[in-house]
DNA sequence: GCAGTGACTTGATCTAAATCAAGTATGAGG
DNA sequence: CCTCATACTTGATTTAGATCAAGTCACTGC
C-alpha cells in the first residue's frame, strides 16, 4: 500500500467518511506519534502546530485559569482535538495531558488550513464534527449551572455507559481528581458525592465503577419533578 | 439587482468573506423575518428547520434543564446561531429569545446540509466560524470552574466593551437576571456582586454600567497572583 | 524492607452563594 | 389615576460545597 498511515486514518471519526482522495492528500501530510502517560502533547498558549488525532489511548483536556486547573473533557480513541486552534491559527485556550500511553495521528496546523479550503468534503466533515463537540460543550454548560453536583455526578456516570437498562461496569476515564474537575467540584466533594451514590447503587473500587441499576440513577436526575 | 436579500447576506459574519457564487446560491434560499422582543425564535427539543443570522436586534441563547432555565449565551447582530443542530439534523439543545425587536435571516436547513457538501468556500467558512464559537464556550467553561462569582462578573463585563483603558460605558446585553444565568449565578447574587465592584469604579443604572478604569477592574481578575 | 510520594478518603470547620422574605421601583393596561 | 405584574434590591438565614487537616493506601525507588 502507498501509505502506511492510510488504516490509522480510517480510525479517526473525523477523517473516517471521507473520499479516497481526500485520505490520501491526509495520509501525505500525517505522521503518526507515540506518547506516554502523564506527558503534555501541547499546553496552552502554545502556537497551533498540529491537529491531534487520537488513535489510541487517552487524553484530557485541561484549561488554567489563575493558579487552578480544570479538565475540560475526555478524549478516547478516534476523536480529534485542537480542530479549532488549527483552523483558525490562534493560540491553543487549553492543554493536553496524555491518561495512559497512546498514539496520536498529528496533521500540521498549515497545511490543513489550506486544504481545507480545496477540498469540500474535507471541510464539511470538519464543520460536522465541530458542529458534535459544540453539542457537548453546551450540555456541559448547561449542566453546571442547573445541576447540583450529586446530579452531575449522575448524569457524567451515565454518559459513561452506552448502555441504559440493567446494570453497569465502568472505568473512570481519569483519576478521581480530573474527574472533580471535569464536574466542576473539588475532590473531597466528589468522594462524599460518591459515597451518597451507594445508596443509589453505586460501588466504587479505584477506578472501576459499578451502578447496580441504571433506571435507578436516572430517577436521581429528574427529581420526581413531571411537568 | 438580482437578489434583494444580498445586502443582508453579505451583514452575516458567517457569509460575509464568501466569493459571488455561493452568496447567490445562499440568496436564493434564504428568507428574512421580523421578529420582536421576548419572542421565541425556536425551543429546546425541535427540529432543526433554519440557521438564524441576526440582522439587527439581540437575542438570548437558553438551556432549561429541570424546572430551570440558564442564559448560555448573548447575540448580536451579525452572528449566527443554531448552525451545529442544522448541520447535523439533530434536535435544538437550547432555546432562543428575543430581547429586542429585529430581523434575520433564516437559511432552510435541508438546502443549506446538502449545499456544504459542494460548496468548499462555504464548508470551511462554516467551520471557521464553529471554531471561533467553540473557543468562546470553551472559555466560558473555563471561568465557571475556576473563577467566583466576583471575578466572573468583572470578566463580563470587561468583554462587554473593545475598550482596554480608560473608562468605558455599557448597556448590558440583556435582563440583569439573564445576566445572572449567563454567569452561572442567581438575580439576588448578582445584585449584591455588582455593589461590590462599586469600590472597584463600576456603576450601574438599570441596564448601562459605567466603569471608571478598565486597569483598576482588571487587577480584580488575576488577584496579585505573578508566576 | 522501608522511606517517600501522590491519590484518595474522612472529619471538622468555614464561607460563598442560594434561599426565603420583604421591600422599592418601573411600566402597562384599565 | 390606580392596580397589577415584573424587575430589581436588600436583609436574614441556610446550605452546598470549599477549605483545612489528618489520616490510609498503593506504588516507586533505593
Amino acid at each position: 500500500m502507498a501509505h502506511p498511515r492510510l488504516p490509522y486514518l480510517r480510525k479517526v471519526d473525523l477523517f473516517a467518511p471521507l473520499p479516497e482522495p481526500s485520505m490520501e492528500r491526509l495520509a501525505d501530510i500525517a505522521g503518526l506519534q507515540g506518547f506516554s502517560n502523564h506527558t503534555y502533547l501541547f499546553r496552552e498558549g502554545e502556537e497551533p502546530d498540529f491537529i491531534y488525532c487520537l488513535v489510541e489511548g487517552a487524553i484530557v483536556l485541561v484549561g488554567g485559569v489563575n493558579g487552578q486547573e480544570a479538565v475540560i473533557e475526555f478524549f478516547g480513541p478516534g476523536e480529534s482535538i485542537l480542530l479549532p486552534a488549527a483552523l483558525l491559527g490562534l493560540p491553543y485556550l487549553v492543554s493536553a495531558r496524555a491518561t495512559s500511553d497512546g498514539q496520536a495521528l498529528l496533521i500540521p496546523a498549515g497545511r490543513f488550513r489550506s486544504m481545507i479550503d480545496e477540498d469540500a468534503a474535507l471541510a464539511a466533515q470538519c464543520a460536522r464534527m465541530l458542529s458534535a463537540h459544540w453539542r457537548v460543550l453546551i450540555r456541559q454548560i448547561k449542566e453546571i449551572k442547573t445541576c447540583s453536583a450529586t446530579e452531575r455526578l449522575a448524569k457524567f456516570l451515565l454518559s459513561q455507559t452506552d448502555k441504559t437498562k440493567g446494570s453497569a461496569t465502568l472505568a473512570l476515564p481519569g483519576m478521581k481528581k480530573e474527574v472533580a474537575t471535569r464536574l466542576g467540584i473539588k475532590p473531597e466533594t466528589l468522594s462524599r458525592t460518591m459515597k451518597k451514590l451507594t445508596e443509589f447503587g453505586v460501588e466504587s473500587t479505584g477506578e472501576v465503577v459499578h451502578i447496580a441499576s441504571l433506571e435507578r440513577l436516572t430517577t436521581l436526575i429528574n427529581p420526581t419533578h413531571l411537568d
